[in-house]
DNA sequence: GTACCTGCAAAAGATTTGCATCTTT
DNA sequence: AAAGATGCAAATCTTTTGCAGGTAC
């Protein structure tokens, strides 16, 4: 993603533009898998040394208000960040760390489509995301 | 459920039957909601004050270990727990931190069905759950 | 009796906070 | 110029750890 992109992406969301932000909406865009806030602060301090932590976990919660990031929740360990995009679920490994998107249309089709027709007494679903959980295979068959 | 009850599912786990451990599992077994470890901590010093935190900790992780507990996910908050039972989802409010259960064995099977037919490549699925967001109806149209 | 548990208190981490200073708009 | 951000360091909070003593089996 052009940085330019990123700078539009904060201006949209009405957050000043600062090099602070830029590093830190860069770092999450580069990490793939869904990184720690530990992740995220090596990426950007690698870079630039100068920027304090405190100031990183600052940025990290204004993107999440103003819906940049989503958390992503897991058992095991600390808070971790998703670029928020479509609608997609999640691939959780049960022996390492790995959560990995999933996307599949079908299946959130299948899902919504579902809940047009089955309401949840007293609950009004607003999204809905499935949490997938097994391992991945360390190589593909041949 | 009844104390006699716990005491077996501790022995059918290879866990030494303790005053503490009765006290954790029958806190959480009360307590509905899915409790923090705040509150599971909180409600079991009410009645044995003299239980540690450390304790506390160490048994709920314990019963993690051995699948009495399982540990949900939160994006906002630490960690919450519960009581393994047989397959189910999760209701997340966005507004309060509340979170359900959801049983619907329709929608297990269907996406057991799916996930027979559609395979991930590189991935073997083990476990499906649904995290349903929204929020509960204050009241009901009547 | 032995293996396993617990209590305690210290340590380790992670995240938050307050405030003076600096930047973006 | 004003509003909003950052840097720094201290404070807070949660969870883990080590170990001596205790308890269930």
């Amino acid at each position: 993603m052009r940085s330019s992109q990123l700078r539009e992406k904060l201006s949209a969301s009405g957050l000043k533009i600062t090099p602070q932000r830029m590093a830190v909406l860069e770092a999450v865009h580069r990490l793939k898998d869904h990184p720690s806030t530990e992740k995220i602060i090596a990426h950007v301090q690698k870079a630039h040394p100068n920027i304090a932590v405190g100031t990183i976990y600052k940025i990290l919660e204004t993107f999440t208000d103003k819906g940049l990031l989503s958390k992503v929740k897991t058992e095991q360990e600390r808070m971790r960040y998703d670029v928020v995009t479509q609608r997609h679920h999640h691939l959780y490994c049960a022996e390492t760390d790995r959560i990995e998107d999933y996307m599949d249309e079908e299946l959130s089709a299948m899902l919504e489509e579902y809940f047009r027709h089955k309401a949840i007494p007293g609950f009004e679903v607003k999204d809905l995301r499935v949490e997938i959980k097994g391992h991945f295979l360390k190589e593909q068959p041949h």
